[in-house]
DNA sequence: AAAATCATATTATCTGATAATTATATCCAC
DNA sequence: GTGGATATAATTATCAGATAATATGATTTT
């Protein structure tokens, strides 16, 4: 099975066997799930526990729950994931090059993805296009990391590997607060190696667009 | 107290006013916080709803309880957090295809990481040798499963990229069901794919080592 | 001083009960 | 019959109180 011992609290067990049971079902958001009291049966546990667990997950917003409605199965969309962690890294270090190096690893891998998909779909370059230009003209600090924040997830978007994008949305609020001191003047030179990045891609150029992105992370290393 | 909005679930709030509570103590990663009761009585709810609240933040690693230790600040790691991302997976049925390639990214990826590491730490190579040596000696399907499953854990874990152990570890959850049918033959096939790869970087060969991992891990492409 | 034992604070979990909310069925006017 | 008000029932929301499990700190033993 899966994790039966691991995990020391129930609430956490619960919520492990929910997702098995959405597996299963294959149930998809706005669907249905048993009363908590039916899963407390089913589960052998008490109602207090599938509680902390249903309550859990409804605070991630994977689940809702109304009286008379139910339990029902949510949008997963990262508000409040990049709320409340978004206040807790600022508190606390991550190590910076681990997840540096994490990025360089999917986004340089997505590449070939995304220069198969561009060389048959004009579109992609010119909305990459697009979000660069906007970070170009940003002028505060919240607008560019927007916006670079949207040129990243745009470009894993574009590889059509779905499972990365999510993966990579979670990395940039870990990322978050090494993007907030980018260096004012520096930001011109990141609009630039984007720009050659997608160029290269756009020109069949792949180990040209790897290194380029490869260098345009790296940035954050060498910074202390 | 507040009545501004008293839209929310109580739990929804308490959580919020913890989060106040540990910005404006300036709490940090192994801080403590008031008792479960305590909590309950300031907010003036029951210790339900704080332990419902506390459940909540505690499953991103925000919060860690214990008894007698009570409640600290967490240290949060991307591992407790993408356990989220694996109900992303759950509600989103991906294809055969998404998650191998998603797989082929992160794992071919990794393998200069796991080169240049081998080369420092000759048990890296041993580890690997071994695990797979038990996948050649398996004998039932579980066990080749578990082995398989561990071998490529171990080869992530390598890479010291610790993001990418965690979220490969889900990916490889979801791609269960697809090793279930692999042919009894075929798993030879695999255990001397493993073998070559590693030795390939071993040798210092990377290109061929990611040669060998494509190879191995599109194997399940062309199986129907 | 190190190891083993004990006491105690605190979370973990259960049981049972009541309130609040909402979907569904029922009824009433026209 | 149709539209709107109303009752009914299902289900979550919240509370209270109790017991079990466990990690910490104090105490004793070696």
């Amino acid at each position: 099975m899966l994790d039966a011992v691991e995990r020391q609290n129930l609430s956490d067990l619960v919520a492990a066997k929910i997702r098995e049971y959405i597996v299963a079902e294959g149930l998809k958001a706005g669907d249905r799930l048993p009363t908590e009291q039916a899963l407390a049966d089913r589960f052998g546990v008490s109602r207090l526990s599938v509680r902390e667990a249903t309550k859990a997950l409804g605070f991630l917003g994977i689940l809702e729950a109304a009286p008379r409605r139910g339990l029902t199965v949510g949008k997963v969309d990262m508000g409040r994931v990049t709320e409340y962690l978004g206040f807790h890294l600022a508190l606390n270090d991550y190590s910076r090059n681990q997840l540096l190096e994490t990025r360089i690893v999917i986004e340089t891998g997505v590449l070939p993805y995304v220069m198969k998909r561009m060389a048959e779909n004009a579109s992609i370059y010119d909305r990459l296009h697009e979000i660069n230009d906007k970070l170009h003209r940003a002028r505060s600090l919240e607008k560019r990391i927007e916006a670079d924040i949207a040129f990243h997830h745009a470009l894993l978007e574009s590889s059509g590997l779905e499972p990365l994008v999510a993966f990579n949305d979670l990395l940039q609020i870990f990322f978050d607060r090494f993007r907030r001191s980018v260096a004012t003047g520096d930001w011109k030179m990141g609009v630039e190696g984007h720009q050659r990045m997608i160029d290269s891609l756009k020109n069949g150029k792949l180990e040209a667009a790897v290194d380029e992105l490869r260098r345009h992370l790296e940035y954050h290393k060498k910074r202390k």
